[in-house]
DNA sequence: ATTATTACCATACAAATGTATGGTATTTAG
DNA sequence: CTAAATACCATACATTTGTATGGTAATAAT
């Protein structure tokens, strides 16, 4: 038996994990055949038998989003990492084929956060180290005090963040490295996110 | 409008996040039913508005298995920290009353694994602070190599462990301290479980 | 030429699901 | 005492959901 996906069939794998690890909780059906245009939810059905007797997904029969990935081993899921930081060197963003690691089942990503790796010992005054995992969110607004990621004059700052009138505090953790202060309209200052959390695997991973 | 959630109520909420967060995704009407005993999904149906009524979650009319919690406040959801870990001193489980952290979303428990706090440097040399959340996982089988929290003698030790024909070792991070090596049946010898991650948060906390 | 696979559609149906309504018993508040 | 809230039960019903079956068209394999 072929465990090979054609094309429509990946596809609609995909939306799978995007939905299940994404979003959260797998969709129906009828989900999957509006999110492709079908008129039938009999057709999703088709497909996922296929890919079921492929081997990628499991149905708990006649329970409502009964849909499991089988990829998964368990306890780790595969999450991108999109690059790494450390302060001083540019941002390296992993340009398409992104590196992995993989997190317990544990560790969810919120839709619009994403995973740095930390390169170097520069962070390591605010306890964060090599191989360490930060998590970005973008998209959520500075609060005074709060760990960020920005980018000034190509390269990565990693300071706790603090907005005065018109312009922006980046201290370190380290007192020996003074304040930057910025103006807020300085051009080449581009927030990256804010760092929610770190997340150390205490796996001891085949490193490079 | 209380905001105040009877006691059932609030069991039925934790049952909610814990299928949420824990399992991934939200119970059925007729599953909690189950899980209470309640002959009826009517019961689960009227304590769900109330709980809705009250503020904590929302239900997605119509969809099955459309609760959505409203606690989290987007990116943080409250977690139990079951205890404190400082290596050398007794293990403290909080007795009923437990202590809350706000896990960001990224952060998902798996279904059999718990929290605990780090108190003290004792660990700093496995680069892991006071304060910092390890996150355990009781129900696996240890690896070589893999750092576990286990109670020796009354007292907490979390170093890795190897395990020999008849005897466990156990290595500290900091090689000043000495291997323990314990005999496989020492009476007072329990594994507590194994260091799975640890996480940190960023965001400054009232800390007590 | 025939068969198998893939990719859709339509229809049908039992079971599951969310929702509505009405009822009973107990506890709490005024 | 009365009214309201709480905690359950039963029944009913429209939708949703998963599943089964049959059909069409296109392509690939034998």
């Amino acid at each position: 038996m072929s465990r090979q996906l054609t094309e429509i069939q990946k596809k609609i794998l995909e939306h799978l994990i995007d939905q299940i690890k994404g979003k959260g909780i797998p969709p129906t059906l009828a989900e999957v055949a509006r999110h492709f245009g079908y008129k039938n939810r009999a057709t999703v059905q088709q497909h996922l038998s296929a890919i079921e007797k492929k081997g990628y997904i499991r149905k708990s029969s006649k329970l409502s989003r009964g849909i499991e990935l089988t990829l998964e081993d368990k306890f780790f899921v595969p999450r991108p990492v999109l690059g790494e930081v450390a302060a001083g060197s540019p941002l390296i963003i992993y340009p398409d084929a992104i590196d992995t690691i993989d997190l317990p089942t544990i560790v969810r990503m919120p839709k619009d956060s994403f995973l740095l790796r930390v390169k170097g010992d520069s962070l390591k005054d605010a306890y964060i180290f090599s191989g360490d995992i930060v998590i970005i969110n973008p998209n959520l607004e500075p609060r005074n005090g709060q760990i960020v990621v920005a980018i000034l004059d190509d390269a990565v700052v990693v300071k706790r963040f603090f907005k005065k009138k018109s312009q922006i505090e980046l201290i370190s953790e380290n007192p020996e490295y003074k304040p930057m202060i910025i103006d807020k309209r300085h051009p080449s200052f581009k927030l990256v996110g804010i760092v929610v959390g770190v997340y150390r695997s205490m796996e001891k991973r085949r490193v490079g």
